[in-house]
DNA sequence: AGCTCATGGCGAG
DNA sequence: TCGCCCTGAGCTG
């Protein structure tokens, strides 16, 4: 679900099945998005980018798609021609080569070009892109007393980390969550980003997230196969008070600007 | 069938 | 910091 892997890989199925010039159909059985989707309707879609979070599907002089999906927005894709709605959807497209249905985004409104730009411009360098300055971000983060922690969920700082790669990337580099950004060293920062530029880009090319190390896992650490309930291999990510995979001790939970943070407080004590 | 929680983010106070 | 948006999965009963 909707961390920046997944955002980038709907831009790119977005791209890959309406992107060919050609009119798309589009509109909203749901209703919510009935002007937006009439004014795209017969248009080509003529780009899809994603920046952190947020997606934008081009319409050419019509303007931009912005869709945000939030904590529980959803695209399904399909060939052939779309089948009669089901449920909520707030916006379909359909074109030759198949059909996209979103569902239950925070976000889905027409933009301008200016409008998309402000929504950029207020979003931190983003891992999965080939134009993020990491250096913007470093720059927030060494001056900050917020934790390293809330800074990495903050959109502003870097775009495109949630929730999962958040826990996951402080676990692997053995960082205590409740340390001040500004306690970070430029090593320590540098190692986090380039981190996230890997596992980002793995996420993107597997659609889940990994994070555990070839020589953690349990067959390399002589235990059963496990599976965590998300979808990927986690170290600490939703397994409170289950076993740290690397040292045993109980991963520790607690609740931090209304998110769950998971850490081990053993192998992150610094 | 009804509850709770979730990989997000906004605005009110 | 809280409530809300709004959807689905995974419980409980």
């Amino acid at each position: 679900m909707p961390e920046g892997h997944t955002i980038h890989r709907l831009a790119a199925e977005y791209s890959t099945r309406f992107g060919g010039g050609r009119p798309v159909r589009a509109d909203s059985p749901q209703g919510k998005f009935a002007d937006g989707a009439a004014l795209i309707d017969g248009q080509p879609l003529t780009g899809a980018q994603a920046h952190g979070k947020h997606l934008f599907l081009g319409f050419g002089p019509i303007g931009w798609v912005h869709v945000h999906l939030g904590l529980y927005g959803k695209v399904a894709f399909g060939t052939g021609p779309a089948p009669a709605p089901v449920g909520q959807i707030r916006l379909r497209l359909a074109g030759a080569a198949g059909y996209a249905e979103l569902r239950g985004p925070t976000a889905c409104a027409l933009l301008t070009d200016a409008e998309k730009e402000a929504i950029e411009a207020r979003l931190g360098p983003d891992p999965l892109r080939a134009d993020a300055d990491p250096e913007l971000a470093w720059r927030r983060v060494s001056a900050s007393r917020v934790s390293i922690a809330a800074l990495l969920m903050d959109q502003k700082v870097v775009a495109g980390v949630g929730n999962v790669y958040r826990a996951e990337v402080l676990f692997r580099h053995g960082i205590d969550p409740y340390r001040a950004g500004r306690s970070l060293s430029l090593a320590e920062w540098s190692a986090i980003w380039s981190d996230l530029v890997a596992l980002m880009r793995e996420g993107v090319r597997n659609n889940r997230i990994d994070t555990v190390r070839a020589e953690h896992t349990p067959e390399a650490m002589g235990r059963p196969p496990r599976v965590d309930d998300h979808g990927g291999e986690v170290y600490v990510y939703r397994r409170a008070g289950m076993p740290c995979l690397v040292c045993a001790t109980e991963v520790a939970t607690a609740t931090l600007a209304a998110r769950n943070l998971f850490w081990c407080p053993s192998c992150q004590a610094c």
